[in-house]
RNA sequence: GGAGAGAUGGCCGAGUGGUCGAAGGCGCACGCCUGGAAAGUGUGUAUACGCCAAAAGCGUAUCAAGGGUUCGAAUCCCUUUCUCUCCGCCA
């Protein structure tokens, strides 16, 4: 959620840039502020009215002390009435508060100043490439043949026990996925980041904090038993960690990440796009999340977005950075950097990692603040970014690394795995 | 799952219908004391919203969450959540 305060000084300024992200916001923002000023009103008079009865129950108290009975039953007859009066004020503001609340959050997070205006992925700008793109033979396998050449994945056996887009991985391709999983932890853990592992589910709460729900309740699994979901990314318990909370402006940034299995219903995906490893309903992924303090929050970008393009290099895979335009980037994120890899045999860049800065939207609705050097409250900044998703470095590194006697596993790796070669 | 006990400020803990945002202690901050420190001592120490140009100040709300009784609720009643103890079950 923008925050209101934000609204209020700079109305133009939060129009203006929503055009960014095609968002038409000058008719919610004025609907906001009208009754933001009828909150304010209402909320007044209701506290007069509160204020009032207060000072006749202490009255009405002093009078049953000394005995004068009559004259207290008299003045109930007057905190009656003043009853009635403050119910109907409540009730007026909690409507009101609430139409508020349900306008400001259909308004999307406000683009940062080097985010341009665009439309879909088409007009993302790369601003990074490196790496060499290999170049294959005409017989060069994709990742979901490799994976069945060498006996590395199962997709068949994950769709006859659960489903399509639950895949089994074994052997050495089970011993890949924990090898990567420590690679990336360790690494995490090497630049600052404090490790967590978290729980799977969370509960509505939480899903809400994060931005979750309401709009993306359709592709989380959901529990209805006892009202918990499915985790998509570990970013969801492990930002909840800090909902409600106000932490010294000392402690920032603060630097977590967490490893975990991500569910996602990718409910209408279909075709092509969704072969083999390249979408799946489970899969794996390390985290990586930071809270800072507002003035450093783009520098914290530049860090993670440096961390992340280091694990690239690391693995020895060609991959570009991208920023999003407006219209790609989502709802809650004031900037965005995508990660992508190339994948040689279905030369095509796949995804890998998205990096965003959400300032204070997210923090405004987890209520995430910190007491900054003058003692006073603040709104925090959250950020958060891949590092890595699994299943497309792994369609990536058997596909790029494939010779004909086997697939290389890459320097960086073999101290995880055990092994330089899966043949 | 069954039976019982509980949830109060950063922490511990008092408070069972009135002047309680809440005693006392610890912690923390600042000052005094000291050559310096410890000890001692004094003062201060929640959050949200509103009024105000702003500060000061004032008002309102908040004692797990929500609802109710009452002129008045931390205190009484109901619901939910969580914690602890015992029993059952179990990786």
């Amino acid at each position: 959620m923008i925050p209101l305060q934000t609204l209020r000084e700079k109305p133009q300024y939060v129009i203006e840039r929503l055009k960014v992200k095609n968002f038409e916001a000058e008719e919610i923002v004025n609907n906001i502020l009208s009754l933001d000023e009828e909150r304010r009103k209402t909320q007044k008079s209701l506290d007069e009215k509160l204020a009032e009865s207060n000072q006749l129950a202490r009255e009405i108290g002093v009078l049953f002390k000394q005995g004068r009975t009559a004259e207290a039953n008299e003045m109930k007859v007057r905190t009656s009435l003043l009853k009635e009066e403050t119910r109907e004020l409540t009730e007026k503001l909690t409507f009101t508060e609430k139409a508020l609340d349900e306008l400001i959050v259909r308004l999307p997070n406000i683009p940062a100043e080097q985010v341009k205006s665009g439309k879909s992925a088409a007009d993302n700008e790369v601003v990074l490439q490196e790496g060499n793109i290999p170049s294959l033979g005409s017989d060069a396998l994709p990742h979901w043949e490799l994976a069945q050449k060498y006996n590395l994945i199962s997709f068949e056996l994950g769709a006859k026990v659960t489903g399509a887009g639950f895949p089994f991985y074994i052997g050495k391709g089970a011993k890949l996925q924990r090898a990567l999983i420590s690679f990336f932890l360790d690494e995490a853990v090497a630049a600052g980041f404090l490790e967590f592992e978290t729980p799977l589910m969370v509960n509505e709460d939480s899903a809400f904090a994060t931005g979750q729900l309401p709009d993306k309740e359709g592709q989380m699994y959901h529990v209805p038993v006892d009202n918990l979901y499915l985790i998509p990314t570990a970013e969801v318990p492990v930002t909840n960690l800090y909902r409600n909370t106000v932490v010294k402006h000392s402690e920032l940034p603060v630097k977590l990440c967490a490893y975990s299995a991500c569910f996602r219903r990718e409910a209408g995906s279909y075709g092509k796009d969704v072969r083999g490893l390249n979408r799946l309903h489970q899969f794996d992924k390390v985290e990586i999340v930071e809270i800072a303090h507002p003035d450093e929050s783009f520098k914290v970008l530049d860090e993670m977005t440096s961390h992340v393009a280091g694990l690239l290099r690391k693995l020895e895979l060609p991959f570009r950075m991208v920023r999003l335009c407006g219209g790609d980037m989502s709802f809650t994120s004031a900037i965005t950097y995508d990660f992508e890899v190339y994948s040689a045999a279905q030369q095509k860049w796949l995804e890998v990692s998205s990096v965003s800065n959400f300032t204070d939207f997210q923090a405004n609705r987890l209520k995430l603040r910190f007491k900054d050097e003058s003692g006073k409250i603040r709104l925090a900044h959250t950020l958060n970014g891949s590092a890595l998703a699994l299943p497309r470095i792994v369609a990536a590194l058997l596909e790029n690394n494939q010779t004909e006697d086997g697939i290389n596993v890459p320097q960086a790796l073999v101290p995880y795995t055990g092994f330089n070669k899966i043949s």
